[in-house]
DNA sequence: CTTTTACCCTATAGATTTACTAGAGTAATG
DNA sequence: CATTACTCTAGTAAATCTATAGGGTAAAAG
């Protein structure tokens, strides 16, 4: 399953990437809009910041705005950042490799064999979409 | 991520394919070899057995067999019952649908129109892949 | 009728997720 | 300089899920 923390992160970089200005937009109003606890997305909105997809603004007029072309932004990025490993299982990812305790010999291994393809086709997906694909009607 | 339930039932369930004949293995044999929780892998193979892919046979040279050819049990029906809906998210789900209570439009929302893609990938290589291709070696 | 094995129910520790609370810090503005 | 409008930070509570353990029952075989 899909954390909330992802899908809201997602909505509100969409939410962004829509407008036709980069000035700064305010939680609330993304919160308000996207239908989002307004808490729960400020910090999501703050791992987006300290991870170089978001800049954000303090003080009157101030608020969050893309620090990049959508276009140069893929899902990959965001999903590492909010949902974490894209594998679903840790000894067939990439970023978070971890062998398994329990598997003595991971090339007989039937989980690894099967969720190393599902891996390889969703990271393709994820590196193949921008926030720019996602942000069309 | 994989849930160890699906991890432990996939391994049990290549364990069985990966034998010769089709007479009876006791929950214990599985649990030693494939390093699993033996009261754990007991309510594994329970669903399994409830949801028709195992036969068990109770009493001495008991145990649990698969009742169908490897060949034609395709992962997803694996993963619908161990895991639960293969997409990522309740309102791209074919099987588990769910409308998100936060979203107005299904057809502009982003998250939507990623996690299906994903899901249609996903599900793709499910269906072509059968108990009897992850028990190869 | 004893042994062996599946079957079934309950409990629980731990982790994770989601969300709320309360306030501190910072910048623009009149 | 005071006020207002924001971001930032930390702590924590509730709810759910995960993985496992314990103990007893029922059926089959010899």
């Amino acid at each position: 399953m899909l954390s909330k923390k992802t899908k809201y992160g997602i909505k509100a970089l969409v939410h962004l990437a829509r407008l036709e200005d980069r000035s700064p937009v305010q939680i609330s109003t993304i919160s308000k809009t996207e239908n989002i606890s307004q808490k729960f997305l400020e910090s999501i909105l703050l791992t987006l910041r300290k991870n170089g997809i978001l800049g954000s603004k303090k003080g009157k007029g101030g608020g969050y705005y893309l620090l990049k072309d959508p276009k140069e932004i893929p899902m990959t990025t965001v999903m590492r950042l909010l949902e974490g490993p894209i594998a679903m299982v840790p000894c067939v990812s990439l970023n978070f490799y971890e062998k398994c305790a329990d598997c003595k010999d991971e090339d007989a291994c039937a989980v690894n064999k099967l969720m190393l393809k599902v891996r390889d086709n969703t990271l393709e997906i994820f590196r193949n979409t921008t926030l720019a694909d996602l942000s069309h009607y």
